[in-house]
DNA sequence: GATCGATAGATGCAAACGCATATACATCGG
DNA sequence: CCGATGTATATGCGTTTGCATCTATCGATC
């Protein structure tokens, strides 16, 4: 425990994010290079990726809004880019007139499988030698948590 | 430790990642969401911060470039906005005709520290009742790692 | 010191973004 | 039921973004 980090409660969280966004920027840089975006941007991927891992398969729009880093404006359009692309279908909330359900189609489905596959393997040479197994167990515990405090409020 | 994330290191390494930038993606949408970026999106404070954060002052537009999570041209289209507000100076690099080096001026010091402050008191109530100080501490230790190990190559 | 590949930054342009607002539906109090 | 207030999504519009490309300079080689 250095001293820097030690002074007070504020500074400790400040440098804490500070250090969390900034990992996440290198990571991000190195992932955003290799050639899985080529074909699909990153918020694009992430949408796809979201649905993929929804167990109903339909979500509602709203509800990936919260995953996703962008206003309802931005996610609307994007969507209805992917469906122009053939890669998700959207309908109505069938119990609520204003909403709208979004599902992958069956080629968005293998489009997410297939760079998924590519981006697991970057992921995992970038981080698989950065951290020992025990401490990446326990930086997948430590975001978690602070995802789950973040999100409750 | 949990069977799910003990299956294999590919599996956990992406999971680790997916798990940081959930959370990264969390507390940017609280912090966005605030008044301080109002008047300065995300990236322009981000320029203005890593500006005063050199020791020189003076800093190469492709060092700064390292630190943001934007493309070349972005970058530079930025800058000059900045200097348009008044908030940044560049002049030509001494040793590098082809370089540009960028500082703060007093008023976008003044405008990073304000911003600044209040930027702190969001992240402090936002980290600070989700992980212990000794919790804060490791995810400092362990993203800063991450970071070090990833840029390193 | 001329040539050639590499690097720093600027710029044209189309795509994507956020903000403000419009529209449609829900929900609640009377 | 009806009007008021709130929520889900769409759209107009000005701004920001990335890609491709251009210019200028660097550094190495001969």
């Amino acid at each position: 425990m250095s001293a820097k980090t030690s002074e007070s409660p504020v500074r400790l969280a400040a440098e804490t994010w500070e250090s969390l966004f900034r990992a996440q920027v290198a990571v991000m840089r190195r992932l955003q290079a290799g050639p899985a975006f080529r074909t699909l941007a990153l918020n694009e991927y992430d949408v796809l990726f979201t649905l993929s891992r929804c167990p109903s398969g339909w979500l509602r729009q709203n509800e990936l809004n919260d995953h996703v880093l962008l206003s309802q404006s931005s996610l609307s359009r994007l969507v209805e880019r992917l469906e122009k692309r053939g890669l998700v279908e959207r309908m109505p909330a069938p119990d609520d007139g204003r909403g709208v359900l979004v599902r992958l189609t069956e080629a968005g489905r293998d489009l997410q499988k297939q760079i998924g596959r590519e981006h697991v393997r970057d992921i995992a040479t970038l981080v698989g030698p950065a951290l020992t197994p025990a401490e990446q167990q326990e930086l997948l515990r430590l975001t978690e948590k602070l995802r789950a405090s973040v999100t409750a409020r």
